[in-house]
DNA sequence: CATGAATGAGCATTCATTCAT
DNA sequence: CATGAATGAATGCTCATTCAT
């Protein structure tokens, strides 16, 4: 929408990471956006529901980059693996999102409504995984404990990516993290 | 050591957890704790050093606990099930440490002396990763990288058992995810 | 004038009775009024005019409402009585400008010039009373103080009236403090 | 107590008489009073309650100035006379006292729980009036209402003595307006 | 060692006012 | 005439830290 909102997000998406949320003065956020303080809460009424935007917001193009290029047909294992590789070049692409939602996921700062609306943007996936465990495709476990074993690996890889810069095969690295995964959850 | 120190940061890793790091004054932590405001300051040059001071004890605590009954001569597989079960039932005895380790490990609180100082205490690990590796007995990926997965592993179970606190089976799940987790990372 | 202008002085009127002069923000009087906040700074070159402004209408309205139906020939005591009668049915049908009077007459927000010009709209009922103490029918003291004590009978009446709305015999309450009044004030 | 609560509430009053209640910064009379900003908030914890106990303490002040030396057996005009001659001396020896009341007593920042607390302090004036009445000594009027006028004269009588600080005989004119109050307001 | 009154820099938020359209 | 997005100074209040006792 507006110009000067759309740079208030992405300076407040910087400095939430770089310095914390409660380590970020509103003033702060307005200098560097290049805004009057006032202008802040011309858009956002709160600097905790400017948090909560920037959660919402971040989330559903996550949700929409998840989507694109979706195979509709190949089996489970290229399913699993569009998802492992749009989620790693999504982080890579976008590390402050990354480290926003490393940091602030659980944090007390975004309110329950905000994560309840932003879960059902990833209510696909869920279904998903339910669909290919009956399918007999997976091991037989909760299909919430799925997600997080498959996050806590993309964390595990992601991070390790960011850690070592230098590394050259990071096609490599992805897909032998993805392989031990599969190897582990697939039923064979 | 003295008992109002250990009140303080008791009082402080509750508080931390509950409402957060920025949260939470000092003059709450100190009324909640039973000593006046003055006191903290006496134990605790700042409430910067309160909270890495707090980091710094969880975590050689955690290492100690992961000592303790260390097999000596068994297989790996036995060893690395050795940690996974300490880690759990350590996660789930200790609850607010684990939180806090969640949502602090990677803040701007501590400092990066303090995790340098910490992961010191946890070198033995990584040995034990490394030279499990060189004998042949796990998939042949960076030591710092298999400790992510492993963590990541172990959080993703973590949560799953304390959001579903239901749950009675809890040594079968957590054997299942090791299982899934053995079952990726090692060689055969 | 224009309706506009109408519909910002009615709004700021109500607003600045039920809320406060300081707790009314002209956004609100804008919104309030249906117009937008630029509009209210055409018709009035800041706040503070606004309220002068206000004040001096008020005032105005009421000096030309006193003056309707006066008695030309009657007795001292009659147009006494005629004032009081007005100026008790006007705060009765006009209870905002009663309320507004009351709360801003002695406040620092009226400037000393709107007063002393609405006040000259009240100087025929200073030269009256003068007449009437130097014609030996009313008690010879100050016209000033007169009219305070005059006022002071009349705010206390109104205000017993309005904090009792359920009394049916109005025109008894307020001619017996009127007969009090008289029967202190008259020479005789 | 402290002094420097006193100071915090001494100054309160003198501007908030001065420039109005909104008008002043909580910073203005901190600074004014000789402390820092936060001693104000450790003494009141808010601006609201710093009023409101300006309001308590100057209201019971006096109501115990009001009882002292209060005539045991006399006449009803002169224990009437006692209340009118203290409420006057009071006035114009605490000048800011008074155009405190004039100015907050119907204000919205007074909360009507302390308008309640201290209108207890003031019950036996209206004990006062309702025994004089059934006795026959007064005019048969509402007692409230009694002492709205009552009040309305003795403002306008303050109101006027203030207003012309250069007149000497003083107590000729307040023996006068109570003269006339009593004339009206008495049985005879 | 221990206390807690006092400090004052820092922050989120409001709002009268302007001005380009 | 009318609009309303944008401004930025001003304000009430918090809280880590100090220090006299």
């Amino acid at each position: 929408m507006s110009e000067k909102r759309a740079r208030i997000i992405a300076t407040a998406l910087k400095l939430f990471c770089e310095k914390g949320f409660q380590n970020t003065s509103t003033a702060t956020i307005s200098k560097e956006a290049g805004v009057a303080t006032g202008t802040l809460f011309l858009y956002f009424k709160s600097k905790d529901e400017l948090i909560n935007a920037l959660y919402r917001e971040a989330k559903n193009e996550l949700a929409g980059f998840f989507q694109q290029d979706f195979p509709t047909e190949p089996s489970v294992e290229n399913k699993l693996y569009h998802f492992w590789q749009k989620a790693i070049s999504w982080a890579l692409e976008n590390p402050y999102q990354f480290r926003f939602f490393n940091m602030y996921s659980h944090s007390p700062f975004i309110s329950s409504l905000t994560k309840e609306e932003s879960a059902s943007a990833f209510q696909f996936t869920l279904d998903f995984v339910e669909e290919a465990i009956e399918a007999g495709s997976l091991a037989p476990i909760d299909s919430g404990l799925f997600i997080a074993l498959f996050s806590g690996q993309l964390n595990a890889t992601v991070g390790f990516l960011t850690q070592n810069p230098q590394l050259t095969n990071r096609k490599a690295v992805t897909d032998q993290t993805f392989a031990l995964f599969w190897k582990g959850i697939s039923k064979s």
